[in-house]
This record gives structure tokens, C-alpha cells and sequence, in this order.
DNA sequence: ACCGTTTCGGAAACGGATTACAGAAAAGGT
DNA sequence: ACCTTTTCTGTAATCCGTTTCCGAAACGGT
């Protein structure tokens, strides 16, 4: 059926081991003369030859693959690191395999077995959702090299932000701006990221000596549609928040659409801080305040570590890579610096 | 240094084709005893052994993978046509190897290169853009199942929306709202979709006898940023357009921010309507009236063709998906019909 | 106890590419 | 011309699962 290295042998009339050599760059040991070289380009052209990475890799014991696991390629954040991943990996002659688990328990674990299974050479598992658990004992048998981003581990390479700091520090931008009531929009406890976030959120509370109100906080799921509801629940209490912060910029989007159904405006009536910096966050008007994290940076960090862990310099890295607040419109703060609008013109 | 079917079967006791036969459902032409299935499945469990998916592809000539080519991961409409496929895939027992060319030439051949190499067992080509330039020839060479997302082909299976028609009713539904300078922001000739998108732009003005004003259309290449340039540059002709079109959501929220920016109001100054109907443009304030095309259901179309392939029922489909033009507030139509605005309530 | 079925398990071939080793051809030296 | 060295090419083993073909064991019947 399909051209094998044979048929290219015999085509050329010489042996496999000739095809071979050409078709990898030949080994210095064993040159190939170039009138020979010549006819076995030839052949390989004429036939159309594409070597089986299947049978290389069944002995070479290299797949030249990645695999890369997201829990929801919706959210545009997770694209964003994909990206940093692929830049270095494709630099270095690696492809991804890429699966996205919406997550889903059964879908991440058959997801990871898969891509065990085609003996990727490197797995980065994205995200702190608890639809995937693995233990250090299952990692350790899965004969490849692992980094985590956004996850804690005490076994493995992990590429994280500050959560519990940055979401500290945003609250605190809404605190020191006079707000004393600041609602915050979760997602579950399902993920260690919003976990963290939360922490953050309660430890500048507590550092201002304000008390929690647990009606100030809200439970969404990271998409806009519960941001949404989530955010009107917040306004409509006997006593609203006069600030929100959504622990990612999807559901901040959402909120910012409530408080615009209520008649109310951001960030006069309300004021409003997100997660995440996606691309849209700084072309919303107001513009919206959020901390950037560089994800397209966690994913060339993650890369970067899994390329030295397959060259053979293996050992558990971790990686920390810094956030910013982005102070835009949407928190009122541009009032007094109008600096802050970082995106007055189109350059982002 | 992995564990392979003879360790496995040495633990057992028994050959490898016993392993074998155990670990896939066992042929019934050869059954397995009760008591040495559970032999061996201890020895597989204890061992952890997991069966290299490459011997099996190179034996069985088939992957279980389904290679999947888009131009722009962090454009949210391809996450959601990747889903579609992918939801398609899974349930079928296929896996999925995603590449994002970022609209590289190079970069996409080399993609689609790996993926064949890998042996997928059917590739599906996202997008129309010029980055990827596939012969009838050349991809007849692929041994492999392919099918394209919004390419037009006159040899393979393809997935497609009515860009011309719907871009035309979109353009025929701000004529209707009274407007007679509509601008349109473009995206480069590299995109078939594009391309068509402004075809049906001019088609519905010359079916109202309108002449085209070249300076009403302007060139963008789908992101944020140039859409708010573009804008830009519209409304600060001296004759500028009531209303604009723009070929896709991102370009259209560049838009919106850029209206905003210039002190102006949508809809009020400036009407505007999008492509894509992503997730996000239920939720901007005003809503933005875009065309909506079952981003998803294009990648299961693609995905259950695929499978018919593959299954031995080869030929030349044609599928055509639905739009649909969402009117929500961004074209000024719901001051008409407030129920227009699709999104009050959070259930989108 | 013997024979004929049925049920199970094993040996071996196969898939396609890489590479160590050996052997052939060409080049170099006298 | 002949021998040694260098340069090239071919043979065959190997990677790991699957499957076909056979032989062995177990079972039932008489």
C-alpha cells in the first residue's frame, strides 16, 4: 500500500540501509557518495516516500511528541500557553499533541493514557482542576518526563504564578482605592488556581482588618455566563459590594455585562477586576483592570524544562513566573493616573 | 527499561499471545481460561504495563489519531470548532493531534508533514487562509482520510458555511436599518473565508444600488488590535461610515473600543455588526449583533465524514452548515424589537 | 481405556526503519 | 601490478505487539 523503504531501495537500486543513510542526515562514519545520494533523492521524490514514524519510533524510542493537557481550550488563556509551549517546541523539532479534557474526569485520565500510549516524549499538564489526580506514585510510572504549570507538586517540575500574591495584590488595588466592601466572584474548589486566588483575596482583607462577609463571595465556574449570574447575585443583596473581583477575566466579562443590565455603571457605581489579561480584556471599554501572567511565558517555561529533562539533565525544577496588575479603567483608578489606560492606542 | 508484552507474559506464565489475546477484547476463535485471564491481567496490573502504541500502529496500520490543522488557536472560533471534532473523536475511540500554524506557510507544512508521518488516520484542514497550499495532487499523495473546514475543493470532503450569503445578509440588515455608508473591515486576500465575507458585503450593496466607496473598506487581519485601528481610520474619514461591518468578532470588539474611544456610541453614532458569534459577544455591552455559524457543529460535520471515510465509505461529501445573523444591540435593531437583545438573561 | 472434539496456549512471522558489522570497491603507495 | 588503506554499501538483527497456524491438553462418549 504505502511506499516503504524497500520500495525505495529497489527503485534507486541500492540497499535500505543506503535509503536510510540519506534520508537521515548519514552518518559521518558511513558516507554515502553523491552520485548515490542522487539517485536515492530521486526515488524518494518520485515515490512520494515518507518514512513511518511509527516504526522509527518503535525503535529509536522517540516519538518527537509532546503531549499537552488543558482542562478547557475555550477559555482563551490556555490557547495563550499552548502557544508558548508549541513556539519552543516546534524550535526544537518537537510536535504537539494537544488535548483539551473540558474538565472532565474520564476524559483527562483516557487523554493522558493516550498520550502515554504513543510514548510522547514529554507531558505538560496544564491547570490545578481536580479532574485530574495524579499521585507521585502514578506519575513515576509513566516513563516520561512531566511538568506541571499552575499545579503544586513536591516530586515534579512545576511553572506557577504567585496566585495567593497577585490576587492579594489586586484586592488590595481595590482596597486602597477606598473600597471596603469588595465582592469576589470564585469558581468552586475544584481548582487549586482559584483556590489560591481566593486565599489571596482574604489575606488582603484580613491585612486591612476587615472582617469576611461570605455573602461577598460567589461561586462561578470560569465562563462568562456564570460571571454573569453571579455578579448580579453580588449587586442584588441588601448590602452590594461597590467592587468585584472575578478570578478570571471570562467571568469578569460577564460581570461587567450585569452591572450594565442593572443600569449601573463600571467603575463609577461598581468597580471591577479580572484574571488573566486576555487579549479582548484590554479592547473592552471600560478597559478592564486584570493581572497579566504571562501565560504565553508559563508554556516556553514548561518547554524549556521538559527539553533539558529529555537531553538528560533531569532533576524537579520549579519555575515561578512574575504577574503584574495591569491598572486599566474598570477598577476607577485611571481617574487620578489616566496612564493607566494602557490602551489608548492600538498597540497593545 | 518499559515493560513489554513478554515481561508480562513471563510474570504470567504464559506466552505473549496470550497477553495479547487478554489484553484486547480476546478473539473468540481463541478463547482465554478464567483463571489465566486473571493471571495475566494481575501480572499487566502489577507491572504496569502498557502496550506501545507504536508496535501496534505499525502492525495494524491504523493510529487512532486524527490530526487536525487551524490557522490561529488564540481566536476563540477555533477552539470551538477543535471541540466539535474533538467530541466526535472521542466518543469513537479517536485521539487528537491539534497544530496551530499561526498563519505560518512553513509552519503549517510542517504540521501537516509531522501529522502524516505520524500516520493519522484522517486530517482535518481548518480555515481558508493562503498559509496552506494543498494540490488536488498533493494531498492525493496523503494516504490518509482528509477533510477540509471552510476551504473550498473540488476533490475532497468539505464542511462549509454560506460566508457570501450570510455576510450579505448581515450587510442587507444594516441597509435596512437606514444606513448607507457601511464600512467594512476586511482581512487581507490570504483567507478564502474573507474573501467571501466581502463579497457578500458588496453584493448587498449593489442589490440596493448602492455604489461602492473604496474607502469604506478597510484591511484588518482578525485581531483586536488592527480591528481598532481600522475603526479607526473609518470614522475619522471625512465622510465616514454610519455603520460597520466587520469580518469577524475580535475585529469587531477592536471596533467597538475604538468608537468608544473617539467619544462616539454604538449604536447610536455607529452601528456595528460581527462574524463569528464567539462566546464573549453575548456579553459585551451593547451586545454585539454578529453572524452565528455552529462553530461546533462544523467540526462534528468534519468529524462524522471522517469517520465514514475511514470506515471504508469513501467519496466526496459536501456539507453546508447553517448561520444564522444574531441580532442583539450593537446594530441598533433591538430599539425596535427589544427582544433582539438575546442576552438579559444569563442563559445564552 | 480409547478416540474424537473442543478448548487453550505457544512458536513464529510480520510490519518498517535503523545501525553494527562485515565485506566490496575504490583510492593511494611503491 | 600488487598490497594496504579508505570509502562506501549491503546483510541481518532489532524494536514490540498481533495474529495465524499448530500442537497439546481437556473433555465427553462409548
Amino acid at each position: 500500500m504505502s511506499i516503504t523503504i524497500r520500495d525505495v531501495a529497489e527503485a534507486a537500486g541500492v540497499s535500505v540501509a543506503t535509503v536510510s543513510r540519506v534520508a537521515n542526515g548519514s552518518t559521518n562514519a558511513y558516507p554515502v557518495r553523491p552520485q548515490t545520494r542522487a539517485r536515492v533523492l530521486e526515488a524518494i521524490a518520485t515515490l512520494g516516500y515518507r518514512p513511518n514514524d511509527n516504526a522509527r519510533g518503535l525503535l529509536l524510542k522517540r516519538s518527537g511528541l509532546i503531549g499537552i493537557v488543558v482542562p478547557d481550550i475555550s477559555n482563551p488563556y490556555y490557547p495563550e500557553v499552548s502557544r508558548g509551549i508549541e513556539d519552543v517546541a516546534h524550535a526544537n523539532g518537537y510536535k504537539l499533541m494537544f488535548c483539551s479534557t473540558d474538565r472532565l474526569p474520564e476524559r483527562a485520565s483516557a487523554y493522558i493514557e493516550a498520550l502515554l500510549l504513543k510514548r510522547v516524549d514529554g507531558l505538560v499538564i496544564v491547570g490545578g482542576g481536580d479532574e485530574i489526580q495524579l499521585s507521585a506514585a502514578t506519575v513515576a510510572t509513566y516513563d516520561t518526563k512531566v511538568v506541571f504549570i499552575g499545579r503544586p507538586s513536591a516530586s515534579f517540575s512545576t511553572v506557577r504564578i504567585d496566585n495567593v500574591g497577585a490576587a492579594r495584590d489586586a484586592t488590595e488595588h481595590l482596597l486602597a482605592l477606598g473600597h471596603r466592601r469588595v465582592g469576589f466572584i470564585s469558581a468552586g474548589t475544584s481548582s487549586n488556581t482559584v483556590i489560591e486566588r481566593r486565599r489571596g483575596y482574604l489575606e488582603a482583607l484580613k491585612a486591612r482588618g476587615l472582617e469576611i462577609d461570605e455573602d461577598l463571595i460567589v461561586d462561578g465556574d470560569f465562563t462568562e455566563a456564570v460571571g454573569y449570574a453571579a455578579a448580579r447575585q453580588l449587586l442584588l443583596l441588601e448590602n452590594p459590594p461597590t467592587a468585584i473581583f472575578a478570578a478570571n477575566d471570562r467571568m469578569a466579562l460577564g460581570a461587567m455585562a450585569a452591572v450594565a443590565d442593572l443600569g449601573l455603571s463600571v467603575p463609577n457605581d461598581v468597580a471591577l477586576v479580572g484574571f488573566d489579561d486576555v487579549p479582548m480584556s484590554g479592547y473592552l471599554r471600560p478597559a478592564l483592570t486584570t493581572v497579566s501572567l504571562a501565560a504565553q511565558e508559563l508554556g516556553e517555561r514548561a518547554m524549556e524544562i521538559l527539553l533539558k529533562d529529555i537531553e538528560g539533565r533531569p532533576g524537579r525544577r520549579r519555575v515561578r513566573v512574575a504577574t503584574k496588575l495591569v491598572v486599566r479603567d474598570s477598577c476607577g483608578a485611571s481617574a487620578q493616573s489616566p496612564a493607566g489606560r494602557a490602551l489608548k492606542a492600538p498597540a497593545a
